[in-house]
RNA sequence: GGGGCAGUAGGGUAGCCAGGUUAUCCUCGUGGCUUUGGGAGCCAUGGACCCCAGUUCGAAUCUGGGCUGCCCCA
C-alpha cells in the first residue's frame, strides 16, 4: 500500500481545484475512491488516522457535557414517517431495506439518513420527570443518503461515515436556546483547532432543517470560490416532542413537552482541512490533527561509514520526541532522502527534521517547516522544546493564512436591483466570493436573487448587529445576509 | 431533472469504425547489483480488455441491459 510517490509533477491547486482535490486524496492516501458503489469510499490507514485524530478532538469537546451513545442504523418505516415535515425533507433520499433473505419485510427498514426518528422514540421512554432533564447525548455513526446529484469524496456522499450528531432535550425553550448557543461556541472551538475559518448564519426559513424551528449553519469557503456547509445546529422546539409524545412531569405535577435541539458535523470538516490548507506540494495538516507531526529523515552514506552515528542520533531524537508526547516518525526506509521529502510533504507532515553527518559535526539538525520550507538549524540538545515551539507556530501560521484568504473573499455589496451594471458585477463577484447584501425574509425575493445572480442564500449572520437596510429585490426592510455559490 | 462522453495491468495510452493468440509507456509491483544532503541507475521479471446477456466458428471490438466515472445545461 505504501507505494513510492506515484507522480512527480506538482499539482495545480489554483487552476483546477477539483482535479487537485481528487489527486490529493489518492496520493496522500486519505481515501481510495475505487469502490464499485456510487458515493461510497474507503478510508486508507493514513486518512483514517487523520479522521480519528480530528474526531477525538471533537469527541473531547462533546464529552464536556454530553454522553456518547450508539443508536441503531435501522429505522422502521412507520417511525421515520411520523414527522411530516421532517420526512418531506428526506423521503427522496432514503435507502430502504425491504427484504430479509428472500422474504419481504412487513415493515420496511430505512438506513438512517439522520437519527431523530431512531432516537426520539427512545427519549419518550427515557424521559419521565424534569429530573431526567436535560438530556445531552451524541454519537458518531455512518448515515446513508441516496444522493442523485454527483457525489464527491468526503463532501457529497451516499454513506456518510463520520456523522457526529448530538441530540438534547430540555424542560424549557430557553434552556434549548441556551444549548444552541453552547453548541455554536463548541463548534467554533473545534473549527479554530482545525484552523478552518467560517461564517455562522441563521439559514433562511425555506432552507432550515426539516422539522426544526430554525437552523444555524457554519460555512467555509473552498478554493474554487464555493462555500461548503460544515456544521449545523437546529432548534427543534416542541415539534418532534409532540410527534413522538416526549413529555415530562414538571415540579408542579403538570405534563409538558420537552424542548429539543440537535446539531451535527460530518467528514466535511476533514474535506475543509484538506482543501483549505493544502498547496501544490500536497496536504498541509495543522499539527493538532496531523497523524505524524514530525518526520525524521536520516541522511545516510553507507559507503562512508558514518551511518551508525547518524542512525544513533536519529533514534535518540525520535525517542525524545515520543517521550514528550509528540507524534513523531523516523523514516529509516531505503529510499533516498529526496524521495522521502516529497512523500511526507504530500502527506502534509508539518515539520521535518533532517540529520546527516554534516549536522552531527556541529551537534545539530535541520528543521524544515511544511508551510514555507524554511530551513532552521537546531542544536540536538534543544530538539524537544524547539519542536514544541515550531508546531505551535506552524499551527498558528496555517490558521492565519486560512483566515486571511477567507476574509479577503467576503465582499460587502450596496447594490440595488435597478442598477444593471452593479448586478452584473455582483454576479461576477459571487462566482468566487461570499457576498454580503440586504435581503428581506420573503422566500420569493430569495429565489429571485438566487436565480438572478446564481447563488444560494446562506442566511443572516448571527452576532452581527448592523442595522436594517433595504432588500436588494423589493426594497422593503431587510437585514444583511450572506450569499455565495454553494456546494 | 435533461443531454453528451467514457470504462483496457497500480497509473497512463493505442487497438474498436472494418471481429481472428493484443500492444505500448510509466514516476506501478517483484528480484538482483550499484547508490543515498531534493523524486537514483542498470538488468531481469510480473500484471489488464467493467459486469451480464445476445450475435458469431470466434468478441476488448458489434447489439442490448446494468454498474461506475467524467463533462455540459437546468
Amino acid at each position: 500500500m505504501q507505494s513510492k510517490t506515484e507522480n512527480k509533477t506538482l499539482l495545480q491547486k489554483a487552476d483546477n481545484f477539483s482535479e487537485w482535490y481528487n489527486e490529493i486524496l489518492k496520493r496522500a492516501e486519505i481515501l481510495d475512491v475505487r469502490y464499485p458503489v456510487k458515493g461510497v469510499y474507503t478510508w486508507y490507514p493514513y486518512g483514517y488516522k487523520l479522521r480519528n485524530l480530528t474526531y477525538s478532538i471533537l469527541k473531547a469537546l462533546m464529552d464536556r457535557e454530553h454522553e456518547e451513545v450508539l443508536f441503531p442504523l435501522l429505522i422502521p418505516k412507520d417511525e421515520l414517517m411520523k414527522e411530516k415535515e421532517h420526512i418531506k425533507g428526506f423521503e427522496d433520499e432514503v435507502f430502504w431495506v425491504t427484504k430479509g433473505g428472500s422474504t419481504d419485510l412487513d415493515i420496511p427498514l430505512a438506513l438512517r439518513p439522520t437519527s431523530e426518528t431512531a432516537i426520539y422514540p427512545v427519549f419518550k421512554v427515557w424521559i419521565r420527570s424534569h429530573r431526567d432533564l436535560p438530556i445531552r447525548i451524541y454519537q458518531v455513526v455512518n448515515a446513508f443518503r441516496y444522493e442523485t446529484k454527483h457525489t464527491r469524496p468526503l463532501i457529497r456522499l451516499r454513506e456518510i461515515t463520520s456523522f457526529k450528531e448530538a441530540h438534547t432535550a430540555h424542560a424549557s425553550r430557553a434552556d434549548a436556546e441556551k444549548q444552541i448557543k453552547t453548541a455554536i461556541a463548541t463548534y467554533q472551538e473545534f473549527f479554530d483547532l482545525l484552523a478552518v475559518p467560517y461564517i455562522i448564519t441563521r439559514r433562511p426559513n425555506w432552507d432550515k432543517f426539516p422539522g426544526s424551528e430554525y437552523s444555524i449553519a457554519f460555512d467555509t469557503l473552498m478554493p474554487d470560490g464555493k462555500t461548503m456547509q460544515i456544521a449545523t445546529c437546529h432548534l427543534l422546539g416542541e415539534s418532534f416532542a409532540r410527534t413522538f409524545d416526549i413529555k415530562y412531569e414538571d415540579d408542579d405535577g403538570a405534563l409538558k413537552f420537552v424542548n429539543q435541539t440537535c446539531y451535527g458535523i460530518s467528514e466535511r470538516c476533514i474535506a475543509a482541512v484538506i482543501a483549505l490548507h493544502g498547496d501544490d506540494h500536497g496536504l498541509v495538516l495543522p499539527p493538532e490533527v496531523a497523524p505524524i507531526q514530525v518526520v525524521i529523515v536520516p541522511i545516510v552514506f553507507s559507503s562512508k561509514g558514518k551511518s551508525e552515528a547518524v542512525e544513533k542520533a536519529c533514534s535518540e531524537v525520535y525517542d525524545g520526541l515520543k517521550e514528550a508526547g509528540i507524534r513523531a516518525f523516523l523514516d529509516d526506509s531505503d529510499e533516498r532522502p529526496g524521495a522521502k521529502y516529497y512523500r511526507w510533504e504530500m502527506k502534509g507532515v508539518p515539520l521535518r527534521i533532517e540529520i546527516g553527518p554534516r549536522d552531527l559535526s556541529s551537534n545539530s539538525c535541520v528543521f524544515v517547516r511544511r508551510t514555507d520550507f524554511q530551513r532552521i538549524p537546531v542544536p540536538l540538545s534543544d530538539v524537544v522544546p524547539e519542536v514544541n515551539r515550531a508546531i505551535k507556530e506552524i499551527q498558528e501560521l496555517i490558521h492565519e493564512l486560512a483566515k486571511e484568504t477567507f476574509f479577503a473573499n467576503i465582499h460587502i455589496s450596496k447594490c440595488a436591483i435597478e442598477d444593471k451594471e452593479g448586478m452584473d458585477e455582483l454576479r461576477r463577484t459571487a462566482e468566487h466570493n461570499i457576498v454580503s447584501l440586504f435581503l428581506c425574509e420573503d422566500e420569493r425575493c430569495g429565489a429571485d436573487l438566487e436565480q438572478r445572480i446564481g447563488v444560494t442564500v446562506l442566511g443572516v449572520a448571527i452576532n452581527e448587529n448592523e442595522g436594517d437596510g433595504k432588500c436588494i429585490i423589493c426594497s422593503r426592510k431587510a437585514r444583511r445576509v450572506y450569499v455565495a455559490r454553494a456546494y
